[in-house]
RNA sequence: GGGCCCGUAGAUCAGUUGGUAGAUCGUCCGCUUUGCAAGCGGGAGGCCUCGGGUUCGAGUCCCGACGGGUCCA
């Protein structure tokens, strides 16, 4: 650790205290104590848990009284307590879920762009980390879904709140006052913090061997020239001095209640529930279970094993140790006793986690976020499956929801939603397994073993786990080898996928002032004078522009800039990060740096991406009033043709939903509502209209643009170029949807003119269908029905009556063929199709000691069959087609029993029969 | 965002250097049986997802679209 980082921990709180600082003889960590006969730091693997049994404060405190505990303690030191953020980090876009109370500020906040929400500030915000899934259940204390209880305190040169000294003193009263800790069992163990781009000093709150909180005082900056080092980096002081702190509520519980681990202590009532159905239950067990339980707990706890390649190990280790206490038993037995327990809690622990994912939007996908939804949802049917738990997965998530709805009212609201996307993933689910087993069952019934590279596929490209591949085959007597370390066996595959993007070069022109963009104060000006201020080759960057650059899924302007009496064409418009606009010109044209010159837009195209850019916001919205508020826009682009955008959905768009969509949106035009695009600053926006304004993704800076319709018909953060009135959209017309990706639907619509014009297209096509079916446009349906179903009847038809046509030719081509070496050898030349004489050769070969040469030809393309009886071994029907389609200029083959060709010259298919029946000929007689 | 797999009869799936599309189940008819389960015989049912390309010839090879599945970040 950096000695000036350790520098700043060492605090008048520790030295007028009476604490010794220690280093940890077993990880060389720093710590303080008021024990001075303490020698390991306290934090696992160095310590067991002594807890368990043996509660670190005066009394048992539930989940509610432990947060309620936590906050109003800081309210009383005079923190503003905040309402939880969303799971789903909606205002991120390098993260989906939310992993830390912290997180909820970043980037903007602790990046200093725009004030705290308050100052300083309390909150508990659920958290979602899916890292150590395999862990859930088996160490006592991972969590998928946990509350990090937060004191945060923003700093700023001007306005300083609080600091390290004050910071622990809270953290020494809240835990020894208000909960009452023993202070010789605390220890604070001096860190170093670092992520995402920022470090600081941290002090780690231990006790009994649980890690209960991490004080992290922010004060560092990543800089290549910092003079701090932190974890390899170097990093610099910055002007934000941050407190992030991370308080694990459900630890703080469960040290308080002493219990054998968490979950009992998080979810009691969904765990009894659970067990009353399998009759597992972890309290009502005989006492040597129960031993074995505690052991486990204290001892599964501080292994730090590699739980996805070897659980065996886990159980030997604490067969192992339980020994050392006095219990014999062995791998096999701890497995029985723990695993329906372990997977009891983590069904508790999963179902709580889809209760927040799902309520908060998620919806379940192949890809993105929705896929960790889907993840946790499978692994939790597998779980409820091994376990013999019947009730649905929405039952268990509504009854989490139930014993949540106190402190999280707002869950239930999305009840009936999140029933109907776990049915339908229930569905999904039993589906894949469905497919899979049969896949596997053909795969062993042919040979003996699946092999590992079957193993990996099933799982890659089938989803099957391998325990689901063993247990179908091996009944069926095959044999599965499911090595050791698999899930590593198909990472190091999807290693290699791994590509580098090709960045796109753009010029250079930071030391110019940004362009000052005219189309947001002026945004009906299409006509605009300017300066040079920067050029090189083609491009040109101005002073002030209309043009708007191709950003925010919007498609550049176009138009032309005048020039000494020239009219250049600008091609493509371009933004870079610090604000200049690269003006692209038509090839071969330049302009000097200081010229004066005037703009002008195509008006046309801007209007209509305009229309288009409004008319995706109101699609947005009444897609959002239409379906639900799970709706989400995931992307969207426009250009001039056509405008498109993807909403989050659990299910196909149905014909309905997407008539009803439309309507909407059309009735939202035909109301004529004023859109208001205004600059407002983030924090303001945020509170008024929440994260619902970042559907088309999070825009930086402290200002952002919000594009307001009606009033609240749709908000959204945007920087694109919208019309006033969504009158002037026009029309909006669906003209396509497509799924691009599981729950991600996309929806294509022309606004305006282009809607007009597409109306028109498809009312040609109509009318042209109808006109070649000489049927009104109404019957079209029915009518194409009807000559489908005909044609089908006719076809089926014809080809009977070519059967019979045939067998009817047979007869006298077979008289009329000459007798070679005993065998009759028919000749043919007709006007059939290729079709038509396969079958007539087939027809003939039927009988033995035939062989029969057919040909057909018209202009441009003569075709060429040779055939024989089976018995006829002297003749190869392949080489003789082949040998004889070049005189009609082309190729063939086949089999020596019948063969196929043909050329283009089609007038001289009877030369190429007769060449053929010589070649015959000559294999009888050879 | 990336990778992999799939699309053939109502269903589940075969389809072999590219050479006239098959099986099983279901369905329909007949026979057998007191009836049921079933058995035997026979029949119907296919724009091989669509559109391009290569080829004398494509279900099969190549490209694209559409529809599904799955894994990873």
């Amino acid at each position: 650790m950096d000695p000036k980082l350790a520098k700043e921990l060492d605090l008048r709180f520790f030295h007028d205290r009476g604490y010794i600082r220690k280093s940890c003889p077993k990880c060389g960590d720093n710590y303080w104590t008021l024990n001075g006969e303490l020698d390991l730091c306290g934090d696992p693997p160095c310590v067991e848990y002594d807890f368990i049994g043996n509660p670190l404060t005066n009394r048992p405190f539930t989940i509610e009284e432990m947060r309620e505990e936590f906050l109003s303690f800081f309210e009383s030191k005079e923190h503003t307590r905040l309402d939880r953020y969303p799971v789903v980090a909606r205002w991120r876009d390098d993260i989906y879920l939310t992993i830390a109370s912290i997180a909820d500020f970043q980037p903007f906040v602790t990046g200093g762009v725009i004030p705290p929400p308050a100052n300083p500030l309390v909150i508990s915000q659920p958290c979602i980390r899916l890292n150590d899934l395999v862990s859930v259940g088996k160490t006592g204390r991972h969590l998928t879904c946990f509350e990090m209880m937060g004191h945060h305190a923003f700093n700023r040169p001007d306005d300083t709140k609080y600091w390290t000294e004050e910071c622990l003193r809270y953290a020494d009263e809240f835990l020894v006052d208000r909960l009452g800790f023993d202070r010789s069992r605390i220890t604070y163990k001096e860190q170093v913090w670092s992520g995402g781009g920022n470090a600081g000093p941290a002090v780690e709150v231990l006790s009994g061997g649980l890690e209960v909180a991490t004080l992290v005082f922010m004060s560092l900056e990543a800089h290549p020239k910092g003079e701090f080092e932190a974890k390899g980096e170097r990093y610099r002081r910055m002007d934000l001095q941050i407190i992030d702190t991370g308080w694990g509520l459900e630890r703080l519980a469960w040290a308080s209640q002493g219990a054998p681990n968490a979950y009992q202590v998080v979810f009691p009532e969904i765990v009894e529930h659970l067990a009353s159905m399998t009759g597992v239950s972890p309290r009502d067990q005989d006492e040597r279970t129960l031993a074995i339980m505690q052991e486990h707990a204290r001892v599964a706890g501080v292994l730090d094993l590699d739980l996805k390649s070897d659980l065996h190990k886990l159980r030997k280790e604490v067969a192992k140790r339980l020994g050392e206490r006095g219990i014999t038993t062995d791998a096999d037995e701890l497995q029985r006793i723990m695993a329906p327990i372990e997977d009891t809690y983590a069904v508790a622990d999963h179902t709580r986690c889809l209760a927040f994912m799902l309520a908060d939007g998620v919806v379940p996908s192949n890809a993105k976020a929705g896929y960790l939804a889907r993840l946790v949802v499978r692994r939790t049917l597998r779980l409820m499956e091994q376990l013999g738990v019947t009730v649905s997965i929405g039952a268990l998530v509504v009854r989490q929801m139930e014993t949540l709805k106190h402190q999280f009212p707002d869950l239930l609201e999305s009840r009936s939603r999140v029933e109907r996307i776990l049915e339908l993933e229930t569905l999904r689910y039993k589906e894949t397994v469905e497919k899979g087993s049969r896949l596997v069952a053909r795969m062993a019934q042919k040979g003996a073993t699946i092999s590992e590279e079957q193993l990996v596929e099933l799982y890659d490209s089938h989803g099957l786990q391998p325990d689901i591949v063993k247990s179908v085959a091996e009944p069926l007597g095959a044999k599965v080898d499911v090595p050791d370390a698999f899930d590593a066996l198909v990472a190091t595959m999807h290693e290699k996928e791994i590509k580098a993007l090709e960045e796109e070069a753009r010029p250079e022109a930071a030391e110019i002032p940004a362009t000052v963009p005219l189309y947001y104060d002026t945004p009906d000006a299409r006509l605009f004078e300017a300066k040079v201020l920067w050029s090189e080759g083609e491009r040109i960057v101005l002073d002030r522009t209309c043009f708007y650059p191709d950003g925010g899924g919007q498609e550049e302007d176009t138009g032309v800039i005048r020039y000494q009496g020239k009219t250049i064409q600008v091609v493509d418009v371009q933004k870079d990060d610090d604000g200049h606009v690269f003006h692209h010109l038509e090839k071969g044209a330049s302009i000097p740096t200081g010229a004066e010159v005037e703009g002008e837009v195509d008006w046309e195209r801007r209007q209509t991406h305009m229309r288009h850019h409004t008319g995706v916001h109101i699609l947005n919205g009444a897609a959002r009033e239409v379906l639900g508020p799970h709706v989400w826009q995931m992307s969207a682009y426009k250009c001039e043709e056509y405008a498109r955008l993807d909403i989050s959905h659990f299910e196909r768009l149905t014909q309905e939903e997407l008539e009803a969509i439309e309507r909407r949106a059309n009735e939202i035009v035909l109301q004529a509502h004023d859109i208001s695009r205004k600059w407002v600053p983030r924090e303001e926006a945020e509170s008024r209209h929440g994260f619902v304004l970042y559907q088309g993704g999070v825009a930086p800076g402290s200002k952002i643009r919000v594009v307001d319709i009606g009033g609240g018909v749709d908000v959204e953060a945007c920087g694109g170029t919208h019309a006033a009135n969504t009158a002037e959209v026009g029309t909006i017309k669906v003209v396509g949807v497509e799924r691009v990706q599981d729950g991600v639907e996309r929806i294509v619509i022309k606004c305006g003119k282009k809607a007009i014009d597409e109306i028109q297209r498809r009312d040609r096509l109509l009318k042209e269908s109808s006109a070649t079916l000489s049927v009104a446009i109404d019957d079209l349906p029915r009518a194409t029905e009807r000559f489908f179903e005909e044609w089908r009847v006719q076809r089926k038809q014809l080809e009977q009556l070519k059967k019979k046509l045939a067998e009817s030719q047979k007869g006298s081509l077979i008289d009329d063929a000459e007798e070679v070496a005993g065998v009759k050898v028919v000749s043919y030349t007709g006007p059939d199709e290729m079709k038509d004489l396969l079958g007539l050769a087939k027809e003939l070969t039927k009988n033995p000691g035939v062989v029969c040469v057919l040909g057909s030809g018209e202009a441009g393309s003569g075709k060429l069959v040779v055939a024989r009886s089976d018995d006829v071994e002297k003749v190869n029907a392949g080489k003789a087609v082949s040998e004889a389609a070049p005189v009609m200029g082309g190729k063939g083959g086949g089999k020596p029993q019948m063969a196929q060709g043909g050329g283009p010259d089609g007038e001289k298919a009877e030369a190429a029969v007769r060449r053929a029946t010589e070649l015959v000929k000559g294999m009888l007689q050879g």
